[in-house]
RNA sequence: GGUCGCGUGGCCGAGUGGCUAGGCAGAGCUCUGCAAAAGCUCGUACAGCGGUUCGAAUCCGCUCGCGACCUCCA
């Protein structure tokens, strides 16, 4: 195992070396997405970022237990109505429906760009009860107060008490009050910057629980404090989420974690940057966000074309996670070639294997070349997960296998060793650790209706030899020539 | 207004003091029945100005431009 990874920690705004409280074990958790509707493309990048750290991370020997909660409650708009709520009123359906609805689109979506599920999914709605005896403590603590039936996180207390509300974001607490929006309930906080840990429901607020401060439900942040607590420990290993959640969310749960196990959750903080689109932020309420679907079929105003899972995984991870990315047409083409390319090279050597010639000396040059790549391999994403600067060195390694594939270099030039090294390298970091899977480029059909014109023309001219031969090699594929009066078609063998 | 970040060749995008990033596009060449694939070679870029240094895209300062967050967001 590699043990010279280094991350970028937000909260000590440095890269450190990465040291797992419990090696093998190490505990993440992923602020998942909130199931109103469905996922944006932005949202996906984040989800990926994520994979590709957890594909990583078990590349290196660890044994990962992957956190990453569904939020089906308590996520506000600035009215104060939930998300969920709203959704479910507008549609006549139940809430659970609805988080039914856009879990399933979540996964689907998620499968779709070939990402891992997480070791555990928690919601929040199943962790009602934790989220309550949380409260409770926190009330006890005196870090907390009741309110007109809602209970606040006292953060000025927390403040005296020590501690620092702001040392994740950079924020002081004495400059958040500029700026900062009319929300429902300011008036029932101490301090601008309290936030809420139980929120009191209206009549017509249709998710509601009994409480000891009365009818209500959970407030945003504390989901997670709980949830990671309870399935990774009050420390754990590393905690991520997106760039626009470090601030309020991430600087609440840190709070509660001080006041409620006092520790603060994560070692390692890990954000990654937004999607732009013509260099703002993608988001549904500047509604210039694409669902994926609409990527992949290219039904959108902003497409020129569709781009299939792979391109766009790949468009991704050609991008570091800390930086925006900006998405257009143009650079989602040429991820377009570049993915194939790799791909083709990946086709390439899977058809390699060593051949061992006693009259080929060991190119020195070559073979130090390879072995230095995959090192670069590494290297590379040992430096805080850095996926555009491995596919980098993946283009390298493929021109040395095509050079290979086309007998311009000799597998025993590398030495055995080295060029198993290469093959061994070359796989595990294009389909194990960044996920990429070799996907038809064309349509299937159209290469089937090509066949069986060549079937057509051979049966016409009675070559019946050739006639056996490609309806031999359809059948090996699955589909069977039909051979009617009528003329002649395909269908999928049953 | 506060906090933070960014500005790299035609495009995308790594890179934080000296060592070819890479992809796409373009040019040339090799291979080749044709076509393609593939390989090789090429452009010589770091917003502007000033400073530190033997040496700066990389550090410092200023200017310009862009963006994110500041209780909706991955």
């Amino acid at each position: 195992m590699l043990k010279n990874l280094r991350v970028y920690n937000s909260l000590t705004r440095q890269k450190e070396e990465f040291k797992p409280l419990n090696p093998p074990y190490v505990g993440m958790y992923v602020c998942g997405p909130t199931v109103y509707s469905n996922v944006h493309l932005g949202n996906v990048r984040t989800f990926m970022s994520f994979d590709v750290i957890y594909r990583y991370l078990m590349h290196l020997g660890y044994k990962v237990r992957y956190v990453r909660n569904i939020t089906d409650v308590g996520h506000l708009l600035d009215d104060g109505t939930d998300r969920i709520s709203k959704k479910a009123r507008l549609d006549n359906l139940e809430p659970m429906e609805v988080v039914q609805t856009y879990t399933n689109d979540f996964h689907d979506v998620m499968t779709l760009f070939n990402s891992i599920p997480p070791s555990i999914e928690p919601s929040a709605i199943g962790h009602l009860m934790e989220q309550i005896e949380v409260v409770k403590d926190l009330l006890d603590k005196g870090m907390a107060y009741e309110s007109e039936g809602s209970v606040y996180f006292d953060v000025e207390t927390y403040n005296k008490a020590g501690n620092n509300y702001g040392e994740l974001s950079g924020r002081v607490l004495d400059e958040l009050m500029a700026g900062s929006r009319d929300l429902d309930g300011q008036d029932e906080k101490r301090h601008p910057a309290d936030f809420a840990l139980w929120k009191k429901a209206s009549p017509e607020h249709i998710m509601r629980w009994d409480s000891p401060w009365g009818v209500g439900f959970p407030g945003w942040h504390l989901e997670c404090s709980v949830m990671s607590t309870k399935y990774l420990g009050a420390n754990f290993d590393i905690h991520g989420g997106g760039m626009d959640l470090k601030f309020p969310h991430h600087e609440c749960e840190i709070a509660q974690n001080c006041c409620s196990t006092g520790q603060k959750g994560a070692n390692y903080w890990l954000h990654t940057n937004m999607l732009t689109v013509n260099g703002t932020k993608m988001s549904k309420s500047l509604g210039n966000s694409f669902l994926p679907a609409e990527l992949v079929s290219g039904d959108h105003p902003m497409l020129d074309e569709g781009y299939s899972p792979m391109t766009v995984r790949f468009f991704m991870l050609q991008t570091h996670y800390s930086s925006t990315l900006d998405f257009s047409n143009e650079a989602l083409k040429a991820s377009k070639k570049g993915y194939r390319k790799l791909m083709n090279g990946l086709r390439n050597l899977k058809q390699l294997s060593y051949v061992p010639n006693e009259e080929v000396e060991i190119n020195e040059k070559q073979a130090n070349q390879v072995n230095k790549l995959c090192d670069n391999c590494y290297s590379a994403m040992n430096d805080d997960f850095n996926t555009a600067l491995t596919i980098g060195h993946l283009f390298n390694l493929t021109k040395k296998i095509n050079n290979i594939h086309t007998g311009n270099l000799q597998p025993a030039e590398l030495g055995e060793e080295i060029f198993n090294r290469m093959k061994e390298t070359f796989l595990a970091f294009t389909e194990e650790v960044l996920g990429l899977k070799d996907e038809p480029a064309t349509n299937t059909n159209g290469l089937i209706e090509g066949i069986i014109d060549m079937y057509r023309k051979a049966k016409t001219e009675k070559d019946y030899a050739q006639v056996d031969q490609i309806r031999a090699m359809l059948k090996a594929e699955g589909v069977v020539v039909k051979d009617m009066k009528s003329g002649i078609d395909w269908a999928y063998e049953e």
